[in-house]
DNA sequence: CACTTATAGTTTCGCGGAGAAATTATAACT
DNA sequence: AGTTATAATTTCTCCGCGAAACTATAAGTG
């Protein structure tokens, strides 16, 4: 976006905004610069009106008081949106992902155009509120996204090699960025949530769906080659749309909960039924929201297991599931861990369906900053 | 080793070891560097002899014919030594980490200082045999290593907390590395195997144990937080030492696959003979085979699901099993694929127990060179 | 055979990023 | 007022890198 700025000055302007204001001894310690770079890097950034000088704070001790640097959060908008199959969800925020103003609307349908048209009237009016430039848009979907260019196939959509970014380009004047879903919930935990201290992490969501991010050395992973719905947690489980018994999209999924309790109360339950019911102590509500925190844990244990992350951060509009049945949980993460000393408890944060479409903001100002 | 040598030279000198001779045009091409530096970062390497100039070697068409830089393999000599709970393994290699001399031995007791004194003797023995000067020393073991200095943990040897590398140097007057043993073997898969070419790949190995490597960005991802050996596969599966029904170490690993087929034919049956068996169509041994082989499909599938990579060496001295029972091994992978385009097939890499020892040599190399 | 074209590698030179040392700006303690 | 400590800046210099020009070598061309 401003590629007048050397590498090193974005890192800079990176750290104060995900780590917040700081003098610029405390950013050229952190970095390993010398004072006298650190000046040189943060002028331009200055100029440019990315970072300002706060008052100077007083430290305990003497000397000369630090000038805390910042960035200045209020100058720009940025939108994001979040497609599902029902409804497109989208966010008005400023630089920090701070939401300032929401919108929810149905879908018309899946027809590309009808969504394309969709998008940028909420677009349209979401950046009529701004009331400050907007900087970026950013759209995610479920499903492989191709180059931040093409939905290559979201089966949810029922898309496949689908231009959208190009196509809805031609209807919204703002720099666009297309992204899959669970990477922008991903990086939005790694700038401005739990991940924003941590060179790895994962993140676990369940919901609709079964969401996973993983970041190693501070990176996103790309992990949709084949996506973690279908990791089996017990060959003995119910059975998934697609066929698979036990695995992770059979247990965990609020569709296939509500349908197992559906069937065994024999009357139509919803998810959200189905957790209060758990929480009454109906015994077959119990039992799946049990079985679904105790698949929760083994697919924790997987993943760290096999990445080594040890900080996992479960996540989406059905988490509540796991604190209503911690044990179960707690269960499914050590019944194979051989008593090695088990891995940190998972950090839980709970999340309605705007949260998606703050991610997709944060793709934006990823991309887009400075 | 060579502290004077810039990071750019030392990446150029790496590439050639790895990817064999080339010119300097190439090598600019590769490193996205200009023709002059390339010129420039070679000359230090040319002084200190890490490279060589060959003959020129003309290609077709026209122009001035270009000269191939070379590594020179054979000016020094490398150790490894891969200690396990019977025997000592070590090899001694050139800077290829080709293996031109090799000894095993009972390995004396679990002793700390008696194995210290056999591995100093070994060393020694192997040094005797270089005939050139010996540059580095490798010793890997299974288990947890801590900053290659201390054996944190190794359930196999019962160590914990033996600073090994401190306790050996006061003996051993070369330089000295400490790993674990899959790292290892990842590592020397890395630069001198399958992984030479690509950016991300698994490592899994069976044997007495079940090993997993991973590589992701060009670089070694810790993952012994939390061991493979216990990744659940059919918790209606037999059960492994530590009380974990149907985990990896239940189905693939040599002692567990002999013991279910001993006691399924009433008399004492080895790994070996259990291949065996299975290929001449004992239905017990080859169902234990088609299990095992199941599992590793099984286990493959949760890799690429959790990591995202899809090039999976497959390796160890019982990875056998897998070339008897490719059926099972493809069910495994694709049970609970969910229909996508199924990830590349696994190349599968026979391995004797010396091949751990030439891991333990390449922990030694990629430390020392340049 | 001289001449052109093509490719590999080197030399020269200048730019720009980085830190060491010295300098200035503040603040507190004595 | 003088001393000490910390923050930020200025000055100077070093060093890595590439552009441009140059040398070296090989093959095609009339």
């Amino acid at each position: 976006m401003r590629p007048d700025l050397p590498d090193a000055s974005k890192a800079v302007a990176v750290d104060v905004l995900v780590h917040g204001a700081q003098s610029r001894v405390q950013l050229a310690k952190k970095t390993g610069l010398s004072a006298p770079t650190l000046t040189r890097l943060v002028r331009p950034l200055l100029d440019a009106g990315v970072l300002v000088e706060r008052d100077s704070v007083r430290t305990p001790g003497r000397g000369r008081s630090s000038v805390l640097l910042d960035v200045v959060a209020d100058d720009y908008r940025y939108i994001g949106v979040k497609l599902t199959t029902e409804s497109i969800y989208a966010v008005l925020t400023n630089l920090r992902a701070e939401v300032l103003a929401s919108e929810t609307l149905p879908e018309p349908s899946l027809n590309v155009p009808e969504v394309v048209s969709s998008v940028a009237g909420v677009v349209s009016r979401m950046a009529a509120k701004a009331g400050r430039p907007v900087r970026g848009v950013g759209v995610t979907v479920g499903g492989r996204v191709d180059k931040g260019e093409t939905v290559a196939d979201s089966p949810f959509l029922d898309w496949h090699e689908v231009p959208f970014r190009t196509l809805l380009a031609e209807r919204v004047d703002v720099p666009l960025f297309l992204a899959n879903d669970v990477v922008g919930l991903t990086l939005a935990q790694q700038w401005f949530g739990y991940g924003r201290t941590y060179r790895d992490f994962a993140l676990l969501t369940v919901g609709a769906g079964v969401g996973y991010g993983l970041v190693i050395n501070h990176e996103v992973v790309p992990t949709l080659v084949s996506p973690i719905g279908h990791l089996p947690v017990d060959p003995h489980g119910p059975l998934c749309p697609a066929g698979h018994r036990g695995c992770m999209t059979a247990f965990v999924t609020s569709r296939a909960m509500a349908n197992t309790v559906s069937l065994a109360r024999g009357r139509s339950t919803t998810y959200d039924e189905v957790l209060k019911l758990a929480e009454s102590g109906d015994p077959a509500a119990a039992r799946v929201v049990a079985e679904a925190a105790h698949a929760v844990g083994r697919a924790m244990a997987a993943i760290t297991s096999l990445t080594g992350v040890e900080r996992i951060i479960l996540s989406g509009e059905g988490v509540r599931l796991v604190e209503i049945a911690p044990d179960s949980l707690h269960d499914g993460r050590v019944e194979y861990a051989d008593g090695q000393a088990s891995a940190l408890d998972p950090v839980i944060r709970p999340m309605n369906f705007l949260e998606w479409a703050r991610g997709a903001a944060v793709v934006a100002i990823q991309a887009s900053f400075p």
